[in-house]
DNA sequence: CACATGTGATGCAACGTTGCAATTCTAAAT
DNA sequence: ATTTAGAATTGCAACGTTGCATCACATGTG
């Protein structure tokens, strides 16, 4: 089939081409084949191409295990994935993210998923103590979350997504929720909407703040009411369904909706719509839109959207960087939100 | 908080725990040490509870590098996650089981996002020839799979997500698709349906060829009407929202669907209900649900339920159980659908 | 007392890599 | 021919672990 397939499959019986293999074809020391593939000056050209050479006929690739003894260097990033059902998804695309910007490079990816929410201190914990990674991704990042206090502490590398309200500053991408949540309401307002409700659950993550900030200031701005239904991260789908019943029948209900998760705008327009409710007509409603799931359920539906495959490729490159030395102030980047209005 | 916080962080300053500091610490030769922290028999009691216990107070944890580099152990396993968009939450739900099951062993997880689906190959030969992994986790698995055959070629210990029609047996965990395919056609049948269509993309997995065997059988048997609507595999899910409103606009439209593709199932009831299609009442609609989104938003719909948090416990049970040996055909297991009829 | 037997503990080499210190080589200067 | 500066290459130790071969010691046997 193709032409260029790797020829040192080596299934069994080959040993292992290593640092040695090298210098006994080529005649040279250990030493110098180690020095030239990694780029000694001292060299001659002769011998460095003579090196190069016979690296790349017979597939060399540095051992892991060896240069991680040596070096203390894993190569191996860590992404801390918080069980959150919030961003359908969100698993899949922040993942191909990471491996899209790892391609090439050096590094593996281990993933560390995550149980009971924002225990994950043991988790960074181990990771620092036993060096099991060169750097650290974590996501749904709190204002004050103890994980990013840790790492600033060990002045370990590592990047959030989510920006935090330690003085210290460290890498982070985040989402700008603080757009997201005004062109939501200015949207809703363009509409007509004069009494809304954002629909949000206190799952004490920076967002979270900076989103309900966001939304009253901009209501106030645009004069219209602005109420918070809030807590409703602990409602299961189900519960959160009933919700949405529940206000399809009352008679004194927003005439727009603003909702930061996927799932739960799911469970809301369920409820909304077996209560009676047209969306876009009597209700109209806005989500942040992660997957392609609810553009493909309604086509209609106004939505802003974070790209979470970008999100995980930038935050890899912002690690990488980190980890490389790059100050972290310069690591500091936001992604702004991409709105779809669908209608008029 | 907790009171039994892990002492040895060693933020920094602290110098990292090894057998030398063990050895050290009692007196003892860093070989006997080693030889008693993995059962010497052949130590007196009193050295080996002296190891015991300063290994636990100092929170001695083996360095991965030492050991892999000098046994070849890596004490990783991986996850080649395909990018199939079609069960969602799939890697989520995946990457958690996993993670499940290898918490309080010595095992890490990486994982290794697919872009091209079915180019892996070159991902397994890169696994195989560099030894970076002691097992291999695959998903999405084909008849005549590729990255199988050269696993078992190179006698790698590997687990696959779905069976194969290779001769030589593999370890494998797997969703019983014919049992899935035979319960949703008695259902439809059930109910009265004399026409049913399964929506199905071929994608080359040994699931389709189960599926589509098993549900013409059942429908011969129950006497109905079945087509089966192929190569649904390449439409997006916008076109795949027109099938289902080219369907609703068909007079001579099926009376019951299946679909074994949460993604496609809803484009298709997207495209259905703009069509003006009630479902549940024109049309019997059942599928293959493995996530919580689709009952969410349609309760009385009926599903069968694949659990994928539970697969990716099962598969990595049985690869750690490949990797220390176990005979292969003792490796084999298949998970019941588990159908959830909603209505009468 | 010399010797075998066993029990318990240890020394050493090796896995593959890197970085420093030390060496050889080349060619120009004395 | 001898010295010497610099260029080019190499030996050695170390990272932390394991397993084999060895060793020290006490006890029992002839």
């Amino acid at each position: 089939m193709s032409s260029k397939t790797t020829t040192n499959n080596m299934a069994s019986g080959t040993r292992r081409v290593t640092l040695k293999t090298i210098a006994e074809m080529t005649g040279l020391s250990l030493s110098t084949v180690s020095l030239s593939l990694r780029g000694g000056t001292t060299l001659k050209q002769e011998t460095r191409d003579k090196v190069n050479e016979a690296a790349k006929a017979l597939g060399y690739v540095p051992d892991r295990a060896g240069v991680r003894l040596r070096t203390g260097k894993t190569n191996v990033i860590a992404l801390v994935l918080d069980g959150s059902e919030d961003s359908i998804d969100f698993a899949r695309n922040m993942i191909q993210g990471i491996g899209h910007a790892i391609a090439g490079t050096r590094y593996h990816l281990t993933v560390i998923p995550e149980f009971e929410r924002h225990n994950s201190t043991e988790t960074i914990n181990y990771i620092l103590s036993n060096r099991t990674a060169d750097g650290v991704i974590i996501t749904h990042t709190g204002p004050r979350d103890p994980r990013v206090q840790m790492m600033i502490d060990a002045d370990f590398p590592f990047v959030s997504h989510g920006r935090t309200e330690f003085y210290t500053p460290h890498a982070y991408h985040d989402f700008h929720s603080e757009d997201f949540a005004a062109l939501a309401v200015r949207r809703l307002a363009g509409k007509g909407c004069r009494d809304i409700m954002l629909v949000i659950g206190d799952d004490s993550t920076t967002n979270y703040h900076n989103i309900v900030t966001s939304y009253r200031k901009e209501a106030a701005r645009a004069g219209i009411e602005a109420r918070v239904l809030e807590g409703t991260a602990k409602l299961s789908p189900a519960e959160m369904r009933s919700v949405g019943m529940e206000l399809a029948a009352d008679p004194n209900r927003p005439d727009g909706i603003i909702s930061d998760s996927e799932m739960r705008t799911i469970a809301l327009v369920g409820g909304l719509t077996e209560g009676g409710v047209t969306l876009g007509r009597e209700v109209q409603l806005i989500y942040k839109q992660t997957s392609g799931i609810l553009p493909t359920l309604f086509p209609q539906m106004d939505s802003i959207r974070e790209d979470v495959f970008a999100a995980g490729g930038e935050l890899t490159r912002l690690l990488l960087r980190r980890i490389d030395g790059d100050p972290v102030k310069q690591l500091q980047t936001l992604a702004e939100p991409q709105p779809h209005w669908r209608s008029g």
